[in-house]
DNA sequence: TTGCAAATGTGATAAATCCTCACATTTGCA
DNA sequence: TGCAAATGTGAGGATTTATCACATTTGCAA
């Protein structure tokens, strides 16, 4: 027998590109095809994104899409990607220099307010994040993304509070990031009035727990 | 022309029994299509779950299925609505008798870990909220039980701080409500030890929002 | 009881979509 | 210049959802 691979569909299966684009050619044609995907995934949801259409979109064939992208998901996976690499800068530059609770405080709320914004303005991440829940890799993708940006969180904790327990101040650091997206995406989905007043009672709870009263 | 109906699919359309089950014999058969679409769902999750295996396991043809669902999602809505109704009766029960704020704590304390337990046993229940995000009527759904259980923890409120903005309560309610389910649901899909953590450092959080100190 | 309309049941099959594969073309380089 | 590797193509296989024309069962009025 020659060793099929038969990969497992296995529900876990990580969505990695089929073939790195080697030539500068093909990176293009990779890049037009994320381009329309995403323009797609604007414009009705990345469930109602069609292979076919982001194929004809972006001007290439069906199979040029499969050579780079091993199905479906993989597209909303790279799209994924690209924005928690993206927000991680932003967010590691933002508390780098936070040395003191009123740092904390101002920078937090910055922070927030530039997920907020970037949520309302762009429906392609809310929707790709839309998925996190059902699609497995995503899910992971997300979590590893909160972990990271709760580690920020905690440097500063300890710099604030070097005394406290650290598992404690993960913890803590985790749930109020986890939160906070939580937050935002509930901000989103009701009208913009009352979304605002819920990021300030975040903004709010949060820091109370960060830098205490 | 006949007023043809052409229902719009709209994205936005609301799954309801495309024929209510009159007669006992069907009540009985779209009991048995719940129950087998139910175990499909825990076994590998609704996104694999296969309206043809539904239709086998509960010993009908695909045609009857679809007599009483208009589509794969109603089934799941279905399944998501029975749940909610019997939360929100428990939720009732609990909340209603509250007069201070001791009694809160021990309420609310309670209710979160009745929840944590419930998700944690009961895959069903993780997997239908998991489409919550992508699933329009899923959301709507899920927002208005999120709302109805925060008005729960309103009246409560409302009878410890008499003096406070309502404005102010209705929006702290529905925060710590989604955020609890936020919390729950990240608990559970990290390991168990850390899922406690992030449930007590929630309640923690949740509880002095609701009480202060 | 009988007859009949409404309710219910059936499954082949239309329609939509994802993804593969055998083959064509282009590129980089010895 | 020639060739292997990289890239490009799109018809078609496979899977799955959902429909529809027709069959059967039920409740009920005469």
């Amino acid at each position: 027998m020659d060793e099929k691979v038969t990969a497992k569909p296995d529900q876990a299966a990580i969505a990695s590109p089929r073939r790195s684009p080697s030539q500068q050619r093909s990176r293009e044609r990779v890049e037009r095809m994320l381009a329309a995907a995403s323009a797609l995934i604007a414009e009705q949801g990345s469930d109602a994104m069609r292979m076919g259409e982001v194929a004809e979109r972006a001007g290439v064939s069906i199979g040029s899409l499969y050579q780079f992208f091993p199905d479906k998901r993989a597209i909303v996976w790279a799209l994924a990607e690209r924005y928690t690499a993206e927000s991680q800068a932003c967010i590691s530059a933002a508390l780098k220099d936070v040395r003191d609770a009123e740092g904390l405080k101002q920078a937090f709320s910055e922070l927030v307010d530039i997920y907020y914004q970037l949520f309302l303005a762009e429906p392609v991440i809310r929707d790709v994040w839309s998925g996190t829940q059902a699609d497995k890799a995503l899910r992971e993708l997300e979590l590893a993304d909160s972990r990271a940006n709760a580690e920020f969180l905690v440097a500063v904790l300890k710099r604030l509070r070097p005394n406290a327990d650290p598992v404690e101040l993960e913890t803590t650091a985790f749930l109020v990031w986890q939160m906070g997206e939580a937050a935002v995406r509930l901000a989103i989905s009701v009208d913009r009035e009352e979304g605002d007043r819920l990021v300030e009672a975040y903004k709010r709870m949060a820091l109370r727990e960060l830098v205490g009263e």
